[in-house]
DNA sequence: TAGTTTGGGTACGGTACGTACCGTACTGTA
DNA sequence: TACAGTACGGTACGTACCGTACCCAAACTA
């Protein structure tokens, strides 16, 4: 009979704790999460965690890192309007609690730290980019927008809106119908200014 | 002979906290920022901070508001693109550290306070959006920008991508080929682009 | 001058970060 | 299978800060 090891090691210990820290994120955003609350909910202790990542921010990261691995879907709907609509709100529902105040906390602690912030801004909810142009360049290929207007800037702008409302706003969802404005008042009449005549 | 007080009282103590908090904000920003140093540099002590203001956001947030308070002014060179440039390169200054650090810090903070949130918003770098419908509603005057454009999701659109810039990317400046990028490539199409046919 | 308000000093409880130490379970190598 | 080296778990500690409590004295007020 084989024994069940009661100590975890290496890999499977690191993969416990990240774990338990995405779940301390999820339960009571980065407010709540202290690195005693992981190290518990993981069975171990403080030592195993501080062995792995030097701090609370580095953890914190980590853990977002996990828990929004799978999420990213780029629609096709064959409609630029409808294909951005439905990546805000994709994005919007994602910003909304718990992950804004984690993302906000995120931000706060790691702006010191360039390698972090780098690491946040490539996780960021959609903050790549690359889904952004795709969407357009399927667009342009359709020949719903110009070719002109297949710029990363241009394609950004509505998350970048999103975002921006995100954080002025608070935590608060942000409502549909700024949804439908940024596209309609802004997206859609930026994509038609930049037709060459 | 008039013996000069040697206790401050009232509106003298509270004007002499406030100063020693916007000049704590300002030496080492908001994560240096507590209440202890806040009182030892005002020469008095936590008690008398916390009869005026109940936590620590709320006396950031009332520096901050201190600190920013002489900023504002809407340039009017005659030329949209100029004065838009212009606001933003003063937005993209303002939240240059030690600004950045300290919004960021604040949002965090005061995320969960929707009164400190609201008044955080409208104190921020610009938040209000009157100056840049001021500024749009020259242009369109001028004969500039089509009366179409006069939005508000529209004016406000270039000081919300720098926002959103400055947030992504951490507390480094926003270099000002990004400023010029967000005029001519997102704005002024976007103005165009609403121009009715 | 007596009484009330308001500052200032100090100490405390509570929480969390990050570090140090130490005995012990596991691992893999001879 | 013995043994050394590594990694884990328990515990305690030092530091820092928030927010509160208590008390006395200075400043104002009547």
């Amino acid at each position: 009979m084989i024994e069940k090891p009661t100590r975890r090691r290496g890999a499977a210990l690191e993969q416990a704790i990240l774990a338990a820290a995405a779940t301390e994120l999820e339960a009571g955003g980065y407010a709540a999460f202290t690195m005693e609350r992981v190290a518990k909910r993981a069975g171990t202790n403080k030592n195993a965690v501080y062995r792995r990542w030097p701090n609370r921010v580095a953890l914190g990261l980590a853990a977002y890192r996990e828990m929004i691995a799978a999420e990213t879907c780029v629609p096709d709907t064959g409609e630029l309007r409808a294909d951005v609509l439905e990546m805000l709100r994709g994005a919007n529902r994602h910003l909304a609690s718990p992950y804004g105040e984690i993302v906000r906390g995120l931000l706060a602690d790691a702006a010191a730290r360039p390698e972090l912030m780098e690491q946040l801004r490539e996780r960021m909810a959609a903050g790549g980019g690359e889904d952004w142009l795709t969407v357009l360049g399927r667009a342009v290929a359709r020949g719903e927008a110009p070719p002109e207007s297949l710029h990363p800037r241009v394609a950004t702008v509505p998350i970048a809106l999103l975002r921006n409302e995100f954080v002025v706003r608070g935590s608060t969802t942000v409502p549909d119908s700024t949804l439908v404005e940024i596209v309609d008042e802004v997206f859609l009449p930026l994509i038609r200014g930049r037709t060459r005549p």
